[in-house]
DNA sequence: TAGGCCATCTGGTCCT
DNA sequence: AGGACCAGATGGCCTA
């Protein structure tokens, strides 16, 4: 950054509000807060834009005051380069303008940014409107997510809760692991070593058949791939879809829901928002155009990735004990929404009481009730 | 108080 | 030139 002397924008920073802005963040929620910011915003600008006018005329005296001071600052060694403008008044304003613009772009594209992110929560494991993943996580997560059903197909297998859970759990922080292994219904000890063998005997499609109303798209919508390179839409295709891309897996959308029972849905408290867009919509819970076909290459394919430690924990839903690293960020202790605080600690064994379902108990269960579709197709085609 | 998370501002870079 | 994107800096909020 070049920073001319006298074209000096952090001396700027006083602009029309943004002080008032920091201070306006301690009261209000976010979301409260940004429409307080937008409106300041637009308030700014349009005194701003006002003031605009004025500047034709000021440009001119502008001119004459540079030569002058050309002229007497002999004193001073003379700056080689081009010609830095002096911060005029109406220079200052043009950049104040031009700045809160530019703030009110990146406001908006971050807000976009947590939209998407917002959206992304919604169709991974454990969404909670009060309870949010922090952002970090909610990326882990679904990164594991769609590596544990990018599997799935892969393998055509039905993998044990466990090995599902530890999948999904692979990376994430400890308090997120106890959430979502609390969301899951997934009792935590069953991550332990020695009770492996007891947890891996019920297997996903198993418990599916146990539960078989409690599949709900949101929690596995109709996912916004394939749809615009002639990849194949019927879930029917799922297995040679996933056997014809080879390594780079290709998620084909997962079967139309099943009919709802009315109980299904009072039991979704969590889901309602989502539920609801679904009723509306299919597609609902996802924004804008689809988006290209999934690949599931670079971090997540077994051809680029062959030894990875979340590979090899997961082995094919096979199950294993998921390595705790102590060093492991810790995703903060959050607001008033943070989850982490409301499971206690998965590896530090702790009393199955202090384990709750996670709001509700459904995506463990469309989790699996989608597992035991995703079976019948590989063995009924 | 420290640390995690977050929203925002800011200047640089790249692209159209 | 202007917008999108990015990363660094800053400061607030929250919890342990």
């Amino acid at each position: 950054m070049t920073k001319s002397c006298t074209e000096e924008p952090s001396m700027i920073e006083s602009q029309a509000g943004s002080a008032n802005w920091t201070d306006k963040k301690q009261k209000p929620g976010h979301e409260a807060m940004r429409q307080d910011l937008e409106n300041d915003e637009e308030e700014a600008v349009h005194r701003l834009e006002d003031a605009h006018d004025l500047e034709e005329e000021e440009e001119e005296e502008e001119e004459e005051e540079e030569e002058e001071e050309e002229g007497d600052d002999a004193s001073k060694p003379k700056r080689r380069g081009p010609k830095k403008k002096k911060m005029t008044k109406a220079r200052l304003q043009r950049f104040k303008m031009r700045r809160m613009k530019a703030n009110a772009r990146e406001r908006n594209r971050m807000h976009g940014l947590n939209d998407a992110l917002e959206s992304l929560r919604k169709v991974v494991p454990c969404y909670s409107k009060t309870q949010k993943l922090s952002k970090i996580e909610t990326l882990r997560l679904a990164k594991n997510y769609i590596w544990a059903l990018s599997e799935i197909l892969r393998s055509g297998e039905s993998p044990d809760l466990v090995s599902f859970v530890q999948a999904l759990c692979k990376g994430l922080s400890q308090p997120t692991t106890n959430l979502v292994a609390g969301c899951l219904q997934l009792n935590p000890r069953t991550f332990l070593p020695e009770q492996q063998s007891h947890a891996h005997g019920a297997s996903v499609a198993s418990y599916a058949s146990m539960h078989p109303y409690c599949y709900q798209s949101p929690g596995l919508p109709s996912p916004p791939y394939g749809a615009t390179d002639g990849a194949p839409h019927h879930a029917f295709h799922a297995k040679s879809a996933a056997h014809a891309y080879g390594s780079t897996l290709l998620l084909p959308p997962p079967p139309p829901p099943p009919p709802q029972p009315p109980s299904a849905l009072q039991a979704e408290p969590f889901y309602d928002a989502a539920l609801a867009d679904c009723a509306h919509s299919p597609a609902a819970s996802f924004d804008g155009p689809l988006s290209p076909p999934l690949s599931v290459n670079g971090n997540f394919s077994f051809k680029h990735e062959p030894a990875s430690e979340f590979e090899k924990s997961y082995h094919a839903f096979g199950g294993g004990v998921q390595p705790y690293h102590h060093h492991a960020p810790q995703p903060g202790h959050h607001h008033h929404h943070h989850p982490h605080h409301h499971h206690a600690a998965l590896y530090d064994l702790p009393p199955m009481e202090n384990v709750v379902p996670y709001e509700g108990h459904s995506h463990h269960e469309r989790v699996v009730h989608m597992n035991a579709q995703l079976n019948a197709i590989f063995h009924d085609s």
